[in-house]
DNA sequence: ACTGCATATGACGCTTGCGTTATATAACCC
DNA sequence: GGGTTATATAACGCAAGCGTCATATGCAGT
């Protein structure tokens, strides 16, 4: 989650989300959208990987890029956890605040 | 997404997954486990406040923070997407990689 | 081997953001 | 009102992070 604070970094994911590309494709892509050079986003790239959220495999001279799905089911646990412990832990005052709103469980 | 890329911040949410909490009780509680003080435990309340992570009300002397359960759901659905699109998008070659391909590039 | 492309790293400046201490504001209690 | 408690803000120093350009490394094609 730390590395996800980044826009840069967010953007770059969800690109890797349609499928994996090389470190150039999202280069450029991530360099048109922010106006970062290369090295720049390379740099996020190396940031992302030590985090364990992307995973780079050397393809000749290029480098693929995929997502490692792992980190986001982290990501979504941990987020689904601090719902539904909110969910649980509703009491008189916390009702009075909830029941403006519309509450849905799981899917 | 931003406001949660700190560890002190993500630490005040998850204490308030547990139920509402006043500024003081979580600044103790956060200033014990990270040293830090009264003051920068605020300045980070007012940060998921202004994320609209958190809500705050003022109940007499004291002021009650609670979690705002929508900003979850968004994490989560933005997690979930990455991960939906990503399995979605497997194809020969991204099965092969994610069947055997460690990568241990880190240096 | 040399050239050229793809990617990563080094060195460095600047901005951002976090931390601190000191102080303001506001409610409570006597 | 005066004092105490709870919380926020102001001012400021310092470290971290992100950006840049220049350069290294590594693979491919000739």
């Amino acid at each position: 989650m730390d590395a996800l604070g980044d826009p840069v970094r967010r953007r770059l994911v969800e690109l890797l989300a349609d499928g994996e590309r090389s470190a150039g494709q999202l280069a450029t892509a991530v360099g048109a959208e922010f106006g970062i050079s290369q090295p720049a986003a390379s740099r996020h790239l190396r940031v992302l990987r030590e985090a364990g959220v992307v995973d780079s495999v050397p393809q000749g001279a290029v480098r693929l890029y995929s997502v490692r799905p792992e980190a986001f089911d982290q990501v979504e646990a941990w987020a689904r956890g601090i719902r539904r412990f909110w969910d649980g832990h509703l009491d008189a005052l916390e009702t009075e605040i909830a029941r403006g709103r519309r509450s849905r469980d799981d899917d």
